[in-house]
DNA sequence: GTTTGATTTGTACATATGTACAAATATAAT
DNA sequence: ATTATATTTGTACATATGTACAAATCAAAC
């Protein structure tokens, strides 16, 4: 028996630090960039531990989603459902894409929650390629996408889907791209923001997305035959 | 003398085909998870002519860049000037977010004009970490941002420069990520929208920025003495 | 203390990698 | 044709990589 969990590990110890070191440096560098070796210095074992543990590198770096995957969309579950019961329309669209946002951030030093270090780890992983991975991360996120972007439609039912799914999706790619380079935006706002500082990057955020969001639908993409109606028949449904 | 450029070189034709051929590798895969060799096989080439041609792996990654970079910020800034001849203030803005993500997208098969590949390689290699490769990133496209900044800057006064820096910010982030999984938002949108469609995208991503820059600014960063008179001027204009 | 099983160590192996370089070949000028 | 130069080929080397595995070490159960 490899695991004997819940009761006694002898020591839960190298495993667990041969998982932050993993973590800390695939976030920073990318999978590809980090070799085995790097990671077992970094977490002060032997190479042959990381292959006791975790058998091949890939399993370690499945082990590291899995292990972030379950608390980090149960928080962003719970912070949606806490927003959809708000009250104020307007006020509402602000409190679910916070709730979305929020869990990305959440620098959770320690375990749950998901974290900055585990987003800009999936932002990594999403750039590099690597299919399996992006199915992965497809796999994992995809229903809690669907949740917000059901939520934010019932907030905003004059606007199609469709274009909610794309101002969602610009808000994740804006989101990774602040994780992963900070430093631009200090240095492009000359030093008066610092794009390090979660707080003021999830108030941007979140702003910046609200308005996105509420902007008028484009006219444009359907054939328009007669008045719409017809057009698309699989529109979601609006509830 | 390696280059005799202008008159006659013998056969431009493998060099370029190295060259097309890592563009193409590194902007799908990132740079870590292509070899030399894959390169020079992609191309009908032998591992050494890449070495020949371009000395070392980061040579190779550095003159793509150095290829694309002039042609690609000259029609930004050409489109750019064109926008801010606009008279109107609204259609100015939004021309100048269009000169911004159109290069980023055109698909130029061949070369000059940036293209989605090249804006591709770009988002990997930002997230791929590595130091040196943000560095050129940075120094080559400050410049150009800068000038797009300021310039939605003067179309938007009564917004803050750091907004918009964190605004355009944003605008980048999602363009990077919509050109590395567009596949996402045609699985999001159950086949309704097409990612991978240029045009569109170009189209969601300019309404998208267009509003979220003409949101009010947030008023909690400055101490805000009196009554922020500003509040909300400027909401996303219904029109 | 002895036994049992989990972990850690050390090392080895097969392969992949970036790069170097000499020989072969092609191309143009004389 | 001969020469000079540019390119291509083939191959080699040193190193890095993921992984396997036997031996050593450790912690508890008996």
């Amino acid at each position: 028996m490899i695991k004997l969990d819940g009761k006694k590990m002898r020591k839960p110890n190298m495993r667990e630090a041969i998982l932050a070191a993993a973590e800390e440096l695939f976030s920073t560098n990318g999978f590809n960039a980090v070799s085995v070796r790097d990671i077992a210095q970094a977490a002060g074992a032997n190479p042959g531990s990381v292959t006791y543990h975790f058998k091949t590198k890939d399993g370690l770096l499945l082990e590291i989603y899995q292990r972030h995957c379950v608390p980090m969309n149960l928080r962003r579950s719970e912070l949606l459902e806490a927003a959809k019961r708000v009250r104020d329309l307007k006020d509402r669209l602000e409190a679910i894409v916070r709730a979305y946002v929020l869990p990305a951030f959440s620098s959770g030093s320690d375990l749950a929650g998901g974290g900055a270090r585990f987003t800009r780890l999936r932002a990594i992983m999403s750039a590099e390629g690597n299919d399996v991975t992006r199915r992965i991360i497809a796999q994992t996120f995809d229903d809690t996408s669907h949740a917000f972007i059901d939520a934010i439609h019932e907030s905003l039912p004059h606007v199609p889907r469709t274009e909610i799914v794309w101002r969602s999706h610009f808000l994740l790619g804006a989101l990774y791209y602040t994780l992963v380079t900070p430093e631009r935006v200090s240095r492009l706002s000359r030093g008066e923001a610092d794009g390090a500082d979660a707080g003021e990057a999830i108030e941007q955020l979140v702003q910046s997305t609200v308005a996105s969001l509420q902007a008028p639908p484009l006219e444009r993409p359907a054939p328009a035959r007669r008045r719409s109606a017809a057009g698309a028949p699989a529109n979601a449904g609006p509830a």
